[in-house]
DNA sequence: CGTCGGTCGTAC
DNA sequence: GACGTACGACCGACGT
């Protein structure tokens, strides 16, 4: 039995750093509380049958400061977000049911010492590399937060000499940040040399002779200098580094050396959580965090392997359960090769797992008779799973694909909070029931794939998954409707999981040859071009490197630098600043070239063949649902988001993307979406009249800002374009300037003019800038929220752009998910030819039988335009060809 | 040899 | 620094 002696003290200062600013409703820094609790229930997770002290410092002055009255004198004040958080601690410490000690004139580190000494097998829990002269052989170091245990050999690493030595290193080098001397100019490279060879600080002192004359060490007439010039500081940094082993600790008012081994093992041991836990968890808002922490006791998952003999009575307790969840354990993650090992079911109270493809194992349940389970099952009751996408493929992969109502705990994990980094179950577990779940990689280890597992492991891990997946639910389905986000969740999102799932099953199909054949020409323009700038450079460098490229243009050609863009590194050699720089040199535009050239090639050319499927011979991408801040969709392996358009060698790529003989693609794409949005949000009489009018927008917005009515030039209109993005992203009149190459007063009247004339606009941001401070978030046309809080940390400014951007990015992700359901829910309704395959945030692509292609392009059209009712019309636009390039436009 | 931050570039 | 949302290639520093 093992007792955890954790150095709070410690934890505080990381946590406060380690952890964002969090503040409740009333002010009260949080943060460091927040890590340091996260930190304690991870221990107590762990570790609750063991016996768990936490241990502070006392006061700011101890013995040290008697001995040495510059010790930790160079200490700054802690911050005072840090300080308001003290008094809660030790709070949380007991709260949580755990033992807590201190002892007035001595650290954290004594007392742990102290306790080191008195129980049997000591693990000390800190992150401190001072208590590592503790280590010995029954006695190690974890720090929870890396996960790391150190023992005898990490200190050797560490330290160069073994625990009990490490004093000795450390009175030699000191302590900068404690204020402790040691000797001036011995690093710890020196300071574990000379402990090597002569033992502790007084015996270096007593040799300062010998190791003058010492060929081993390095600067030994130095270093013996300084021995002599600072013996005394050595002799007390000796003192001030050893922990005290005999501190005087009270623990439930006995002295430590008066309790017996019983009393100790009982004081120790961790206690159920008092209803102080609740008090604190409503004081701090930590109710998610700390609330589970009652039900979590003696939380192991209890599952149910199912076998023939069982099978009717599962059968017949799911069958009788209106809610479920399920979880299905495969080969793979890659859908289409996947193959079912087993099936995991949570109802209120019971957890199942059906093992059906388990290389060892006997009495597993046939899959036919699973499946045959499953259409019964998928009928009329609620499914809830965590990234149902992937468990529709695997059903699909079997030609099964259910009807009933499906929620997925993790979109509805998205939908409250969608900056949260991640979505997986074991991270929502943590977040929302203070729970783990088992971890793949230890059942799984070094076995090729699931079904090697043993039945009953894979029994306990996918029965706690499903177990999760329900509890999870009940959580989050509470907060959905405490959020209002119903209508996202079950009108939007919820919807779209079968439809993402069918268009990554379906694919795309690309020209391989074609990509091929496009590759080898720009390769030989690539080396071409190469070749020239190597001559105007006068050698050889790596173009792809903006450091060489950088030294090539500023030092070797000594082009101007003057008013250039720079990075953190340098300056920058963007397409920006290369553009410059043409025009007093050919190498920046033969670099330009190149760049275009490069990126395509190695980007879509190169990668866009390997993602091919062997199995279906189109390349599959994946949709993301839980990535993005605003709502938007995104794709990766491969991202077929980002296919080149602008420029014309782009252009040829999207050539590469082709229908199958008989059938075309169909691209159709909203005009404008975000700007409609805008106009409906912001109700401004000139921007709906002008999309009433069906006016070219931009040009419109020209004409306002200029004050002219005549029909503006290009170059008026591009104005007009620029404004209307930089209204969208928020743009600053540095960048407009910029943008426009006017200076950054004129830039500023254009924005005033334009917020002049468009003033419902600047109402709209005036009411989300409000928002944004009032409620710590922002809201699309469909309650789908972005919490403001949740945003990294940057300047203010940033933060008035997100509140502003994503109510207009999400509301139009909102919108075309919307179309994409309708889209779908028509071609099942008249069975029509047509495929949906991929969605580029304002574009949807299908693949349609060439003969029916133009009735298909009608009605999608006419879908995306009906998604929803605006104050402005919603206008699609459709194109078709034997490929994307022919197809856009 | 893997990881990770920095830079750059593609899309909407 | 200076325009929102993504993904990903490459470099180079760093740690093993």
């Amino acid at each position: 039995m093992a007792t955890y002696l954790v150095d709070g003290s410690g934890y505080i200062f990381r946590a406060f750093y380690a952890v964002a600013p969090l503040t409740t409703k009333s002010g009260l820094h949080t943060n460091a509380l927040f890590g340091f609790t996260k930190m304690l229930l991870k221990l107590i997770r762990e570790k609750k049958n063991e016996k768990i002290v936490v241990v502070f410092d006392a006061g700011r002055t101890t013995f040290r400061n008697d001995l040495y009255d510059k010790y930790k004198a160079n200490r700054s004040e802690a911050p005072q977000e840090l300080i308001e958080q003290f008094p809660y601690f030790r709070k949380i410490a007991s709260a949580l049911g755990l033992c807590v000690l201190e002892s007035p004139g001595f650290e954290a580190d004594d007392v742990i010492a102290t306790l080191a000494q008195k129980v049997e097998s000591p693990v000390i829990v800190s992150g401190d590399k001072d208590l590592m002269q503790l280590v010995n052989e029954r006695t190690y170091i974890v720090d929870p937060m890396k996960d790391k245990e150190i023992r005898e050999p990490e200190v050797i690493e560490k330290f160069g000499v073994p625990p009990d030595k490490v004093v000795e290193v450390l009175a030699l080098t000191g302590d900068t940040s404690d204020n402790i001397p040691g000797v001036k100019g011995i690093g710890p490279k020196t300071a574990s040399d000379l402990v090597l060879r002569y033992g502790g600080a007084l015996e270096i002192l007593e040799n300062v002779q010998r190791i003058e004359n010492d060929k081993e060490i390095r600067s030994r007439t130095k270093v013996a200098e300084n021995l002599r010039a600072h013996a005394e500081d050595l002799k007390i940094s000796r003192i001030l580094v050893e922990v005290k082993k005999d501190a005087p600790v009270i623990i439930n008012g006995k002295a430590l050396g008066e309790l017996s081994k019983d009393e100790l093992s009982e004081a120790f041991s961790v206690k159920e959580p008092g209803g102080d836990l609740l008090d604190l968890a409503a004081e701090l808002e930590f109710q998610s965090l700390l609330g589970e922490r009652v039900k979590a006791a003696g939380a192991k998952v209890e599952v149910k392997t199912v076998r023939l003999s069982d099978f009717e009575s599962f059968k017949s307790e799911l069958l009788g359960s209106k809610i479920f969840s399920f979880d299905f354990e495969t080969t793979s993650l890659n859908t289409l090769e996947a193959k079912i090992v087993g099936a995991s079911f949570a109802t209120k109270d019971k957890t199942y797992y059906v093992p059906v493809g388990h290389k060892n194992g006997s009495a597993q349940i046939e899959l036919d008779t699973l499946l045959s389970f499953l259409s019964q099952l998928f009928i009329d009751r609620t499914a809830i799973a965590h990234n149902a996408k992937y468990d529709l493929g695997i059903l699909a992969n079997h030609n099964l694909h259910p009807k009933n109502k499906i929620v997925d705990t993790m979109i509805g994990a998205y939908l409250i909070n969608p900056d949260e980094r991640s979505f997986s179950l074991d991270v929502c577990a943590d977040r929302y029931l203070g729970t783990t779940t088992g971890s793949y990689e230890e059942v799984v280890g070094e076995k090729a794939d699931f079904s090697e597992v043993e039945i009953e492991d894979a029994a306990t891990y996918a029965g706690t998954d499903a177990r999760v997946a329900y509890d999870l639910w009940t959580i989050i389905s509470e907060k959905i409707k405490e959020l209002k986000l119903e209508r996202v969740f079950d009108e939007i999102e919820m919807p779209l999981v079968p439809i993402l799932s069918e268009m990554e099953r379906t694919g795309v199909l690309v020209d391989i040859e074609f990509l091929d054949r496009l590759n080898r020409e720009f390769s030989l323009e690539l080396e071409s071009i190469e070749k020239t700038v190597y001559e105007l450079a006068g050698g050889s460098f790596n173009m792809n490197s903006p450091k060489q490229l950088s030294k090539v243009l500023f030092e070797d050609l000594g082009l101007p630098t003057k008013g250039l863009k720079k990075t953190k590194t340098g300056i920058s050699t963007d397409s920006s600043v290369l553009e410059i720089l043409a025009e007093v040199h050919e190498l920046p535009a033969s670099i330009l070239r190149y760049r275009t050239l490069y990126k395509l090639k190695t980007t879509y050319l190169e990668a866009l063949p390997k993602s091919v499927s062997p199995i279906t011979g189109r390349i599959h991408t994946t949709f993301h649902q839980t990535v993005t801040g605003t709502g938007r969709l995104s794709s990766s392996d491969p991202n077929l988001q980002n296919i080149p358009i602008q420029s014309p060698e782009g252009r040829r790529i999207r050539e590469g993307f082709i229908a199958p003989s008989g059938c075309v693609l169909l691209s159709a794409d909203y005009s404008q979406i975000e700007l409609r949005v805008l106009a409906h949000l912001s109700e401004d009489e000139a921007l709906i009249e002008a999309f009433r009018k069906g006016e070219d927008i931009h040009a419109q917005t020209a004409k306002e800002i200029l004050g002219i009515s005549r029909t503006p030039s290009s170059e008026e209109r591009r104005l007009g374009k620029t404004m209307n993005f930089g209204i969208i992203y928020g743009m600053s009149a540095f960048r407009l300037g910029k943008e426009l190459g006017i200076p950054v007063g004129e830039a500023q009247s254009y924005i005033n003019s334009y917020f002049d004339r468009f003033s419902g606009v600047k109402k709209l941001f005036d009411s989300l800038l409000e928002q944004a401070e009032k409620e710590n978030r922002v809201s699309t046309m469909f309650g789908r929220i972005r919490v403001l809080s949740s945003v990294e940390e940057r300047d203010k400014g940033f933060l008035q752009r997100v509140a502003m951007n994503a109510p207009i990015q999400g509301s139009a992700a909102d919108l075309i998910k919307i179309a994409m359901k309708k889209v779908r829910d028509r071609i099942n309704k008249d069975q029509l030819p047509a495929r949906l395959i991929l969605q580029i945030h304002d574009e949807l692509v299908l693949e349609a039988k060439e003969s029916e292609a133009s009735k298909v392009g009608e009605f999608v059209t006419l879908e995306m335009e009906n998604a929803a009712e605006l104050l402005v019309p919603l206008v699609a636009s459709v194109g078709i060809g034997k490929n994307w390039n022919m197809a856009h436009g």
